[in-house]
Parts: C-alpha cells; structure tokens; sequence
DNA sequence: ATCAAAAGTTTCCAAAAGGAAACTTTTTTC
DNA sequence: GAAAAAAGTTTCCTTTTGGAAACTTTTGAT
C-alpha cells in the first residue's frame, strides 16, 4: 500500500479473512456430509455412483463410524460438486454481525511518515476485510521513495483533492485528477506523488 | 450494500477471494504441509509432539505416501495452528499480478436504481476483492425503501459530498457530513437517505 | 395391513493408515 | 574429516478404513 507498515503499528487494524476464528473446531463431518447429500436430494446408492465410493463407506462417514482418508474426502468434495471448505464450514458462517464504526472527518487516526500524512479510519474494528485511510500526499518527486511499494491485496484509490501522478511498475505513469480511482494489484510495485501545488487528499482502501 | 444486485447485473463484478477458481484440486497435501511446517522451523519430533501423530506417520504424509485420515487432519490442524482452508490452499497464492484499472470522474459503468445512482468503479478487472462504487443517494426518507439492506461481507463509505443519515439495524440513525465515514458489517441491515438539500455523493467499497 | 422395492446399516474381509523402532541421511561438533 | 547428534525414512506390525454383500428398516403401492 504504502510506506505504512499496519502489522506492526496497529496489529488491530490487521486485515484478515478468517472467520471470526472460533476454536478448534470439532467440525461434525458426517452430519455436515449427510446434510449436503440431503440438500442435493441424493441417496446414498446414488452419491455412491458419483463419487465412486461405496455405498457402505459413505454410510459409515455420516454416521461418524470411521474417519474418511484425504483421498476419500477428495472423491467426496469432487464427485458432489462441492469443496473442501465448505465441507467443514460449520452450517452457516454467520461472520460478526452487527458492527459498525464511524470516523469523522478529520478524526482518524493519524500516521505521519516522509512521503504520506496518513490518517487511518475505522480504528475500532477489528479483523476488517478493509483497511481504509484517506492520504495526504506530501511527496513531490520519484526521488522521495527509495523503491516500489508492494505488498499483498488488491488497493484502490480516490483522489479527493489536489492531483497526483500515479506511478507503476509495468504501466506509464498516469496523472489523477478529483474524482479519479484507480484499482490495482498491489503487489505491483506503486508510488504516488501530489503534482499540483497544494499537497493532494486521497482515498485509500485496501484488501487482502 | 444497496438494492444492485451486482451478481445478476455485472457477473463481471462479483467480488471473490477464491483463487482463480482452478480446476478440481489435486491438492499436493504432502508437499503443502511440508512447507507449513518448514515455515515454523519446526522439525518431524516436534510436530510430531505437537500434533500427537507419529513422526513416521508424518513424513509419510509429506511424502504422499499415505492419504491421512480426517482425524490425522484435524489433528494437524489442530497441532499446528492452521486452519484446513489453508491446507488446501496452493502452495502460493499469488493473486493476478500487475493489473490496474483507472476510472475517470463521472466515468464509470452507470446504474440507477430508485433510491440511488450507482457508478461502478474499475469495471475493467475481474475477481477483485473489493468492489467500489460511487453514489448519489436520491432516497429522502425511510420509506423509499421496503425493508433493511442486508448481504455478505463488509462495507465502507465515505461521504464525497452532501449530508446522509445512515439507519442501521442495531443503532440510533446517524448523520454524516462530508469528510466521514462509516464501516460496518454489511449483513446488519442498513440503509441510507440524503438528508441535505442537493443528493448526497458518497463512495462505497465492499468486500466477501 | 401385506408385500415389494428402495434406502440405509452392519458384517466380514482385503487394503491402507498409523505407530514403534530400526535404519539411513544430513548436520553439527571437535 | 571422523564421530556424534539430529533429522528424516523405511520396515514391520497393529489398528482402522473401504468395499461387497448380507441384513434391517423405511417407503409406498395395492
């Protein structure tokens, strides 16, 4: 994304996939399996075809009677169409539910480095999908960075005032005006400069 | 998110974090688990310590040997601290690279529906994380709309300019300015009006 | 209710997994 | 560079899985 290393600096603002990391899970696997069979309206007999497991075998997995090898949990997932995760999700991922944080403007959390004033928003929340801020751009020349950024996710960004030009790895430079976005692999090296007089503000949100 | 039903409208914009969507996975579990527990610099004893499975039964694992039970699974799972999404995962999951999208002001994919006029950012690229759109928010009260929008994933706004009141499932209505944001989990139901004279243009991003 | 067909479970056995210990390879120490 | 220690592999054997077929239960048609 930037120069700002948010691991280390705010371990809370990590952006992470995980759901809600319950604890070790005890996953139910026969139930889950008989569920899913059921939902497709199959019988054992029939699942058997599909899968080329024995009617037998799959009766035993349901009823937790045996423990499937990875092989026979690949004929599984494969032979129902399904995949792998979604055999162990528990029945339904309700992921956190309910929450909500608002910044005002001007409120976040600031980070200053060289090159960026940032101000980090949703400071609250934790375990976000998204990490927004909105940037001052302070940097004037190629010069002011040292290398690329790059780092994992996809980042996108809104210029809310002033102009930058938008420096990339594998594509010409390109200058933003208010208004413009830009969407793009982050792990493609990336720089920005402010290219009007005043410093620019913009929007950034990143995903990983 | 909004009454736009991305799927169905633009296919092209589902957001997703699947990667890529290979095909039927032939999952090289042993050479996976190999890396994992290289990464932990941890030796066949101690992961054989910590996961209670036999330090012969591992390396037999990692050398594709033998197709491990569910049970050993979970044990190692369990042991090494991974989930079993990241079990599957290939090796690397290096997402497309060096993609990159630029969406001029008033550029994007236009899509107006009663309450709001939507126009989708960075339309070019597939399979992104994050969705982004800009909106002019033309509802003026609660009962433009029928009831609470609710979906997966999360959420982030962020007003450009105007005046909104955000209603949500689980808080007090809210008044925004421009300048302030708001993240929030989206399957709490939610909903926007301008409160301002002219309609209110905000920016929203979601992620799955 | 009775019988037949379909669905599901259990038994029995061959095949494969998992563990203890022997063996081999790699790394460290002197 | 040899010896010792550590890491990893293979062997051998016990336990468990997976499949064919026998058996039991459920469904459903008359």
């Amino acid at each position: 994304m930037t120069d700002l290393n948010e691991q280390d600096i705010y371990p809370s603002m990590k952006v992470s996939n995980d759901q809600g990391s319950k604890k070790i899970e005890p996953v139910k696997l026969g139930l889950r399996l008989k569920e899913i069979r059921k939902s497709l309206g199959l019988t054992l007999e029939e699942a058997s075809k599909k899968t080329g497991l024995a009617r037998s075998t799959l009766s035993k997995i349901e009823n937790e009677q045996i423990s499937p090898t990875f092989q026979a949990m690949q004929k599984l997932t494969g032979g129902l169409q399904i995949d792998l995760p979604q055999l162990f999700a528990p029945p339904k991922q309700l992921s956190a539910t309910g929450r909500r944080d608002i910044t005002r403007n001007e409120e976040g959390k600031a980070h200053p480095t060289s090159t960026y004033e940032h101000e980090l928003l949703a400071t609250q929340l934790t375990n976000k999908k998204m990490m927004p801020f909105k940037s001052r751009v302070r940097a004037r020349d190629f010069a002011d960075y040292s290398d690329w950024i790059r780092h994992d996710g996809d980042e996108f960004l809104l210029v809310l005032s002033g102009e930058i030009t938008f420096f990339s790895e594998f594509y010409e430079p390109v200058i933003l005006n208010e208004g413009d976005s830009v969407y793009y692999d982050a792990n493609m090296g990336h720089m920005l400069i402010s290219s009007s007089e005043e410093d620019a503000l913009i929007l950034w949100v990143t995903a990983s």
